[in-house]
RNA sequence: GCCCCCGUAGCUCAGGAGGAUAGAGCAACGGAUUCCUAAUCCGUAGGUCAGAGGUUCGAGUCCUCUCGGGGGCGCCA
């Protein structure tokens, strides 16, 4: 919609003998009209013009069947209303292809590469990576319907030393298991799910503590990882999160991938010997100092291998890759772009999300989490007391580099309060009304066809316009990769129907009312229920 | 000490590429149901946008500094 428009006001400009893209937004109070754009004010510097000449100039120039009225305001704005059957031509639009509705081009072509939770396969995933996850996967699924090829991706990191720390408080599980004292290893993984996994492994390897300590450690680590990122899995698939692609740590090792890298690094002259490590010289590239890639006992850092993963993504041939990362790793970003550049690869191709915590609040109090000592909420845990619907919009309700309170009793209580239900019983509210339509011989009118003029309260004029902002948000998204917004206009969406549902009745006696009012909350309901899928809830028809 | 994020109504937070009179939900108070679902709606009240400078036609938004909260600064990930 309001690419249209910029089309418009830069035709005018044309005519004006003015070269210039121009910036188009809705404006905040609905007074100002429907559309509102800054250029005069913009160009006057530039030209050494008075704004508010230059946007009468510029409104005179404006000339389109499906402008109302233009105005200059302020100042030098410029606002634009647009003839109702604008609007109420590009809502049948929709009615006529529901499907394709906010489905843009302006990725197509493009090929995206969104890598998200990542989470090491120590432990069961908690709250703060379902964060993650919420984000990566809606996001993706955004910048699918703006046209994007995208590919989501799952790193493991299975190959370090933390999954070898998880074998080792496997192995001295199973040491206390069998009546042993032994030391448990520093740093060790002291939840209650290493111990289950201890008896676990006792069941299905009983010979495994007669090898030497070393080959079972290691056969534990193994074993292990996988044992977790099964459940890991599990997890994220009743999340509603699907992967198309778990790329292993070990496979880059396995392939020399690692060493091949650094070797590069290496012909470069980017690496030398210090005290006995390989460096890797990233302050070359912006990085605050140079990192070790090799310890000096030999050991590949997490960084080599990073080095190596994201060398290759790069060599994929994606037009844009997407890190969704633990705001506590931020310090990591200017090495992995290093890296990136270092390799001969635009550090530009990379953008990194950083998600802030998450905290859980229960009764009024935060709960604290850490993996390690094993006191954090299983994520499985919450969906199985909150529900995923609850969990994923309510994820998404903040911008992803601010802290979230998650109010496990908010996200619990069947009421008024939860901000899931509010967008949810709108759609389940517009099924019902066709429920009753259908009960009361009533019939469904075929939407193409439907005329709209009748609509014309105020009301029904926000509500169209609003559904027709969806596909901006959509580009809007895409752009800025802030999932976030989704929810908050469902939100308003959602109020404006509720809004009108308290006042105004659909199922009238006077048909073409009844079914060009039928056909608006038909829209509503298209888009909401599209909103919702894209942010992996469910749209139910009652509730 | 250095780096990143945050600071907006009593609470939790939005503020869409600098724009017009700063918004929502919850909590508080007062109302609406012979009706297509009251998980809803209507109304009242609530603000030094942490503070101080600066940039400009215009700053919650950009820059600098101060204060406060969180996180990170390892041959951990």
């Amino acid at each position: 919609m309001k690419a249209a428009v910029k089309e418009i006001v830069e035709g005018a400009l044309r005519r004006l003998g003015i070269e210039e893209g121009v910036q188009v937004d809705y404006p905040k109070d609905p007074r100002f009209g429907d559309y509102t754009t800054n250029v005069a004010m913009v160009l006057a510097g530039k030209l050494k013009r008075n704004p508010r000449e230059l946007a009468q100039e510029v409104v005179r120039a404006i000339e389109h069947p499906m402008v109302e009225s233009k105005e200059v305001a302020g100042g030098g704005f410029i606002n634009l209303r647009m003839k109702k059957e604008w609007w109420l031509s590009a809502f049948s639009h929709l009615l006529r292809d529901p499907q394709s509705f906010g489905t843009l081009d302006v990725g197509t072509g493009k090929r995206v590469q969104i890598e998200f939770v990542s989470a090491n396969p120590t432990g069961p995933l908690h709250i703060g990576h379902g964060r993650g996850a919420a984000v990566g996967d809606s996001l993706a699924r955004i910048l699918e319907k703006a046209g994007y090829q995208v590919e989501k991706e799952y790193y493991v990191n299975d190959a370090g030393r933390q999954v070898k720390v998880l074998g080792e408080s496997i192995w001295a599980r199973c040491q206390e298991l069998m009546g042993r004292e032994v030391e448990f290893p520093e740093g060790g993984y002291r939840g209650g799910y290493v111990v289950d996994l201890a008896k676990q492994a006792m069941a299905e390897f009983p010979d495994l503590l007669d090898s030497p300590k070393e080959k079972a450690i290691e056969e534990l680590t193994r074993w292990g990882a996988e044992e977790i990122l099964k459940g890991i899995k599990g997890d994220l698939e009743a999340f509603g999160v699907s992967f198309d692609s778990w790329y292993r740590e070990r496979y880059l090792y396995d392939t020399h991938l690692v060493n091949k890298a650094l070797e590069v690094l290496r012909e470069k002259g980017l690496l030398y010997e210090r005290e006995g490590a390989l460096w890797f010289a990233s302050t070359r590239f912006g990085d605050d100092k140079d990192r070790v890639v090799k310890r000096a006992n030999g050991d590949p850092t997490y960084l080599a291998s990073d080095i190596a993963y994201h060398a290759l993504k790069a060599k994929r041939g994606f037009d844009m890759l997407i890190d969704v990362w633990g705001a506590d790793h931020h310090g990591y970003v200017p090495r992995v772009r290093a890296a990136l550049q270092a390799m001969g690869y635009n550090a530009n191709l990379l953008q990194v999300l950083l998600i802030q915590m998450v905290s859980l609040v229960r009764g009024g109090q935060k709960v604290s989490m850490s993996t390690r000592e094993g006191t954090f909420v299983p994520l499985s845990e919450l969906l199985n007391e909150v529900g995923k619907d609850a969990v994923r919009f309510i994820l998404l309700t903040r911008k992803c580099d601010a802290h979230l309170d998650f109010d496990v009793d908010l996200a619990k209580s069947q009421s008024e309060e939860n901000p899931v239900f509010y967008v949810q019983y709108a759609h389940a509210r517009i099924s019902s009304i066709f429920r009753t339509a259908q009960e009361r011989g009533i019939s469904i009118p075929s939407w193409e066809e439907v005329d709209l003029t009748p609509l014309e309260l105020d009301e029904e004029m926000a509500i169209v316009k609003k559904v027709l902002q969806f596909p901006d948000l959509i580009e809007a998204i895409a752009r800025s990769l802030e999932p976030h917004r989704m929810t908050y206009y469902l939100h308003e969406l959602s109020a404006a129907f509720h809004r009108y549902y308290n006042h105004h009745r659909v199922l009238l006696e006077n048909r073409p009312m009844r079914e060009a009012r039928m056909a608006l909350v038909k829209g509503v309901q298209v888009v909401v229920k599209e909103g919702l899928r894209l942010l992996g809830v469910n749209a139910p028809f009652r509730m």
